[in-house]
DNA sequence: CATTAGCACTCGAGCTAGTTGAGTGCTAAT
DNA sequence: ATTAGCACTCAACTAGCTCGAGTGCTAATG
């Protein structure tokens, strides 16, 4: 991107901090009413033009004022953004809001969406943490009718997953206890990932098993991890979204519902974001999230479960607002996973 | 409700079909035209009069046509709607969709709202069984911190339940595993119902308990299951309702939107229809449903696990089409539910 | 030479008035 | 009891109008 000299940046930065609070086109009589630049509007309309060529602003139609574009807001939130910190008090006040004690992990992330949404009165999202990446703590098998098979793991932080399978002989329910007893010792403490090398290898030594049991163990193990458990997200919030001005038309109301229904869309930007460090913005079309933006961050925990948590809005939300609430909501976040790992 | 003479009946009967096919008010020119009645329009008119008269149809406008009322609809389902049995083939095909080995409950849960909603063209939902009249058939402990235990437990249905309690003193996890072979020996094959009856009375003799590792279990037990999961419940399709005409407009959408959200109103209208056998219609203001019906049938199986599933669409929805196609899967479900406990 | 005052122009929003047509209720004739 | 006829109603649509916020351009200004 061009560089901006001064006076164009704080324009463009007073024409998206007015679109912000007003979602309404700016225009130049406004710019020049509500802040001190030492401008007459034609100067102002002049300096709008420039930007305009250059892709920043549009205007809805000639007799309006201007919005930014999809890459003014990039701009802006590239360079002229600034993130305040959260005050002591504030914290204080979101620590607060969070009382997990006692609650499983379900439970928690779907509490965490809630707040979420309610602090910023957008959308709340919370993917829940990947099993894979996190550390194995126990495995249990229930016989449920012949051959089907019911396996229940549970990872350090204390997230549990199930999942049928099938095995092809029937193994009755003291079997399954020396299994499960077995695969417990040698499995514990490692990731899923670990896990599943581990079990490439064993596999590969099948041959010289001549522990039938042991040979029972890993086929069953490989059964129950082979595929990964899609993930799972937690969407809070979406009337909040509904009563924004850019929802209001009937179709909009719709596309983002659509949007919201399939998950797929946010799971596949959280996943991104998982990678990444710290707040993460998307915006608009970006990917599939028309006219939206969605602010996220990852949360992890020593032992690494990893999952990631953020706010869709319309792309015209008050990120210096959200972006530190996101933010320390991610730390918090990991911090209990700490403490549940313990 | 008074009784209405038989060309009433016909013609509340044309005016309600033509509506639910319209979505327009109708009038009385449409009704002769549609329907082979040898009346003339001013005749129809005059009946029209009658049945508004009595709270069974209503015109927005005095030069609109007439639509019914909530009296009215339910008088068409009460004394005049037919329900048609489904066809062998579509039996078949119904039967077909649904494809759920290797399925963990849950999955079965979602999979089956979708086919719901995409049969009907309107949400589905599915409450998955509740756990109390269940019958039990594991428990399990996992220590997660210090004092905090993960307990799990499965029923026969393959339902699998988990919750974070807190232990007064703290538990390796050799006894651990002592205590819920101590417990799965005692309670195996009990619902909830009646494990919770047990072990109020086993605390009651807590007194006389010489053996410690018992009294652990006992109590932690009591806190495992002691108060009720909250029902779950999968909300199928939301977007499909959106496109009826009645919720074109934002607000109707948002309202729609926020009862879905909540959870709450449809959670307490299925519970209702638990209890209830059979195919049960829930209409309008019935309760907080504001131009919207339900129809909903509970599932169970041999061993009592109970759960409803359902369809929520507009007042003005095709229950000929519809209440068949629940009816079908209510009982499907069931079925499978056997399977799975066999 | 950057800035600005002035001005003609554009275009959506909102208002009013007129038209159309589907539908009604009433009355009098069959 | 039924129905033809007719006057009446009212939402939906259309066309024309004004209003005003905002623009772009030009010429004057410090």
């Amino acid at each position: 991107m061009a560089e901006l000299n001064e006076r164009s940046q704080n324009i463009l930065e007073a024409i998206v901090k007015d679109y912000i609070a007003s979602a309404e086109p700016v225009g130049s009589r406004a710019i020049t009413r509500r802040h001190q630049f030492n401008l007459s509007p034609a100067s102002v309309r002049n300096v709008m033009a420039d930007l305009e060529e250059m892709g920043l602003l549009c205007s809805p139609h000639t007799s309006a004022g201007r919005i930014p574009t999809e890459k003014g807001f990039q701009y802006y939130i590239d360079s002229l953004l600034q993130i305040r910190d959260l005050s002591d008090k504030e914290k204080k006040q979101l620590r607060s809001s969070y009382r997990f004690s006692g609650m499983k992990m379900e439970d928690i992330m779907q509490e965490v969406g809630r707040i979420l949404s309610g602090l910023s009165k957008y959308a709340g999202l919370v993917m829940v943490p990947k099993f894979a990446s996190t550390a194995f703590r126990q495995i249990e098998f229930v016989r449920l009718s012949h051959g089907r098979l019911l396996v229940i793991y549970v990872s350090e932080t204390g997230l549990v997953q199930n999942k049928v399978i099938s095995a092809d002989t029937d193994i009755d329910q003291r079997q399954l206890e020396k299994i499960s007893n077995y695969l417990n010792r040698e499995l514990n403490g490692l990731t899923i990932l670990q896990v599943r090398e581990k079990l490439k290898k064993e596999m590969q030594d099948e041959m010289s098993l001549y522990d039938q049991l042991r040979k029972k163990a890993w086929s069953l193990s490989l059964a129950a991890l082979q595929d990964e458990i899609e993930d799972q997200l937690y969407v809070t919030g979406t009337s909040l979204m509904l009563e924004q001005p850019e929802f209001s038309s009937p179709d909009q109301m719709r596309r983002l519902i659509q949007t919201f229904e399939s998950k797929k869309i946010l799971i596949d930007l959280l996943d991104r974001s998982q990678s990444a460090q710290g707040v993460q913005i998307f915006i608009g079309s970006d990917v599939d999230l028309k006219g939206c933006s969605l602010i996220s961050a990852n949360f992890s925990n020593r032992k690494g479960a990893i999952g990631a948590l953020g706010v869709v809005g319309p792309m015209r939300m008050d990120y210096s607002q959200v972006v530190p609430i996101v933010d320390f909501t991610a730390q918090l976040v990991s911090r209990v996973l700490d403490r549940e790992a313990e």
